[in-house]
DNA sequence: GATGAATGAGTTTTCATTCAT
DNA sequence: AATGAATGAAAACTCATTCAT
């Protein structure tokens, strides 16, 4: 069917991009390793950009559904934050997507508008879900700095996982994920506890 | 002299980049844009690799400059704080150098070595000179915490900085910056308490 | 049948190149309009070549059925000069036709053989038919010269489809018909008066 | 210089179309030709319909030059029309020249408009030449018959051309010939007579 | 018979690099 | 030093034709 054929093009384009860069990455490179002829992908898809496209696509999907804490969950504060936790530790070792969202990310800022909403989408709902956490987790109410906070949640953990595919390594793992586990259990709450008194 | 025709040469590069990315930079595009014949481009540089090379290096020197804060100020916590908080905005300001940054990092992930250990140098340096500050203005011990919640702190402006070269304006800036100022005087100061204690 | 699927195929063969041009038909264009598959084509013809041939075989027979004017016949001077005219007429008017035989005359000219013998054929038809009625018409003697008029009356009425075609609309066709008119008239009956005299 | 390198490029073009036609002309044929390499081209032109355009440019300013009886002539009726008869029979043998006119005039057919202008604008400039040669020759008055005795002979004569082309061969050209001077020197004297008469 | 996915040779196009002037 | 025309290998893309189902 023809949604096989796309899916296995876009796995080797993904597998491709994430090995050799999209600039290293060439019809001839994908049909090869989806097992296509070079003719044949032009079956699936009218052009490269359209096969881009399509990653990016996928691979914002991709992210949304690593977001595995869900917003209805029913859980202890503590059961919550563990989760976060793990899905933020998860996310630091799925290299390939990581690197998949940068190469996307890159994309997006030269222009590429349509990628850029898939960003705002993505991002909006990411920070939305840990809001919501937030809020359950540390009795908080919502309101403009409790989404800030999920917005610089989210810039962290970004700017972690950038570190760790640059292979920076200048803190070795075992103390930031200390760091942050502390933030979660101890520091959200304190920090809540002072934004909401200024905020009166 | 030389170095005259080299500085147009890679303005004229990093100029190409921010606008078409790195793969839609060609060697014709910086020759035209230096002011030079393709062929004057070689008596600068010997491919368009060492001309990528010396971009990479200058836009990592360039982010070491925008560390304005020094190790050796004799300052009060309170204006050092300040200082940060300013040396951040500024960076969330800076469009095009960031940009240049992003795509750079995008180069070192596809395995430049090279490149991963320029960036390497530079956290290095930049979590250093994070860490005296909180040590000086927080009077905190230096340590594997310290160091952890420092390599934190670069990780969020990052991640913060990409947030804002992806378009994504989930959060009004007024917010997120109220959120930084909180956290450099009183959540590092509390935060760093917690950590206090819990390391003994 | 099989004629039914081949007539299918001719003439969504034949829209397609009057809309695209020989070079921009494709098998696949012509598959989907007839609504076939592509794999199907293949087993009305072997060939891409086989449909086009078939396409101007068709092409240059319906010229032929345009030549309403039969040699045999038995009618007033004055009344064929008039069918003669009406032909001329309609086929000024047959876009589309007429387009299609220039496409062929083109193919023709490229060197196509068996196409120059099929041009011959129907312009040696085209001219007889011609030439007889201008024996009958203005009662001039069959010889080199009716021949060359006739020859040069087609010539001018393919040249002034080339320019209707061609959208060069440099004389309103009200008066180049009237001209045809006089011509078919009083002309040639001049004409083939002076020619006469000087045969002998 | 550049013009030089473009022009052996556009001889290459046209001669490999007349040779293989448009379709049949690909840029290796016209690199070849033209003792370039395949990239080399793209100095000159960027990309195949850029020079297939400038083919068509030229190639229809070349039939301007063709026309080579000036309006301004002061010379006697007999010898314009001995003129007129020359161009004609020079152009019934420039075999190559009207070749290509006819394959701009299958492009033009698909709808260029920019072509069918160019057309337009030639058969005007022509078509006026040969409607100032009738006038001053036959002392006939301009009015939209002269205009529309012109256009005929302009479409006879391209008509004529065409069935050379193909070569269909059903009349031998010294009787073609034959009628032609006989039409320049009594037919159309007496034409302009009749028409003159019927216009009051 | 019919389908449409697959083939692969051929086409246009791009671009870092070279080199005569 | 400087020019920019030229190179050629490699890229994206097209399409008549084949063939397993």
């Amino acid at each position: 069917m023809m949604n096989e054929g796309k899916q296995k093009i876009l796995e080797a384009a993904r597998a491709t991009i994430i090995e050799h860069g999209i600039q290293g990455t060439t019809l001839r490179g994908i049909a090869k390793k989806a097992g296509f002829s070079t003719g044949a992908i032009y079956h699936y898809y009218n052009s490269k950009e359209a096969i881009l496209y399509d990653v990016m696509d996928e691979g914002l999907g991709e992210i949304r559904r690593i977001a595995t804490v869900s917003i209805e969950d029913k859980k202890e504060a503590r059961e919550i934050i563990q989760e976060i936790f793990d899905g933020m530790q998860d996310r630091l070792k799925k290299d390939a997507e990581s690197r998949l969202q940068f190469y996307l990310a890159h994309e997006a800022m030269l222009g590429n508008v349509e990628l850029q909403n898939k960003f705002k989408e993505k991002y909006e709902d990411w920070i939305n879900r840990v809001e919501a956490i937030f809020v359950r987790a540390y009795g908080v109410e919502r309101g403009p700095s409790t989404r800030a906070v999920a917005a610089w949640t989210m810039a962290a953990i970004d700017g972690m996982v950038l570190q760790t595919l640059l292979n920076v390594q200048v803190v070795e793992s075992e103390h930031t994920n200390r760091i942050l586990e502390y933030l979660l259990q101890d520091g959200f709450t304190h920090f809540f506890k002072i934004i909401g008194n200024e905020q009166r």
